[in-house]
DNA sequence: CTGATTATTGATACCAAGTATCACTGGACG
DNA sequence: CGTCCAGTGATACTTGGTATCAATAATCAG
């Protein structure tokens, strides 16, 4: 992604289990073990890959330790039309997200012209605007120099 | 839905059956009970929902019927983020959707500037843009006469 | 129309993703 | 430390969806 579309960001600090902790919740082994997990992924991951991953942690722990994450708001859930949904850090506030269609790479953009879009639309509309969604279908940097086939279908 | 957003669109006639035919598919009974009965819902739908309709049709028809139809461009498959996809008739051709939070009633709409920004941010964006998705969660105008919780989770 | 040819059907079994239970365990805190 | 309750994880279960495959029914050439 172009410097530029970043420039709109705000970086938060983005500690999983700070997270955790400030919502009132136990800092335990096995909540260490999957936000640990997660920072040293860097990039979007599902809770089966999870999961696999951490095969020390109950699998009803990782979906509980996911969940709650997403409800403190440190973690996006990402809707894949057909597949279990994929998770990445929430670096910024509000925001959209880029997914590679080949790779399943995700990243995150803030673009103002985008919400000012929303704010014209809210006016046409009947009812009421309570959040809107984006996701951007794209074949990344790296993807397009190889040759592989797409591996998430496209959601025009 | 106001008046002024519905004039960027371009209604196509819309016949689940003629679809299928024109992908070379036979026109069975299987298939047009299927086809009929969303066409009788005239509002988004799941696949299970279909199922219980339509008792007298094998749930692997269903499944397969609805899948040609996404294929064939007919249906729009609207990921739901804790739960199974809905599903609503395509009228025009490319769009974005509404979905009431509360009822699940779904929109569609079209609106030259969200694809004016698109190209906007494929100047921007570090690779290949090949399609993209946009949801707008809100309360219809009808539950907001009544008073009822939130059935569908707001992804913001 | 008739029969041959195939696509389609649907019962069944299966799979993947995620949740409910609940006896046990181990953080937190006095 | 010791208590206590939040948290854990094995297990069983649910939901949504797909693979199989023998039986059935569209389609079409003759
Ligand atoms: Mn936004
Ligand atoms: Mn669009
Ligand atoms: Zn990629
Ligand atoms: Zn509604």
């Amino acid at each position: 992604m172009a410097a530029s579309l970043m420039l709109e960001t705000e970086s938060r600090g983005i500690n999983l289990s700070n997270a955790l902790e400030d919502r009132g919740l136990r800092r335990t082994g096995a909540r260490t073990a999957v936000t640990g997990r997660i920072e040293h992924l860097s990039g979007a991951f599902t809770a089966e890959q999870l999961c696999r991953d951490l095969p020390g942690v109950g699998r009803a722990t990782v979906y509980r330790t996911i969940r709650h994450l997403v409800d403190a708001g440190a973690l996006c859930k990402l809707p894949i039309l057909d597949g279990a949904p994929m998770y990445s850090i929430a670096r910024v506030e509000h925001h959209h997200h880029t997914i590679c269609s080949r790779c399943g790479a995700v990243g995150e953009f803030r673009h103002s012209t985008v919400e000012r879009v929303m704010r014209s639309l809210a006016k046409e509309i009947d009812g009421d605007i309570i959040g809107h969604r984006m996701e951007i279908f794209i074949t990344c940097g790296s993807c397009l120099n190889e040759s592989t086939t797409g591996k998430f279908s496209v959601h025009v």
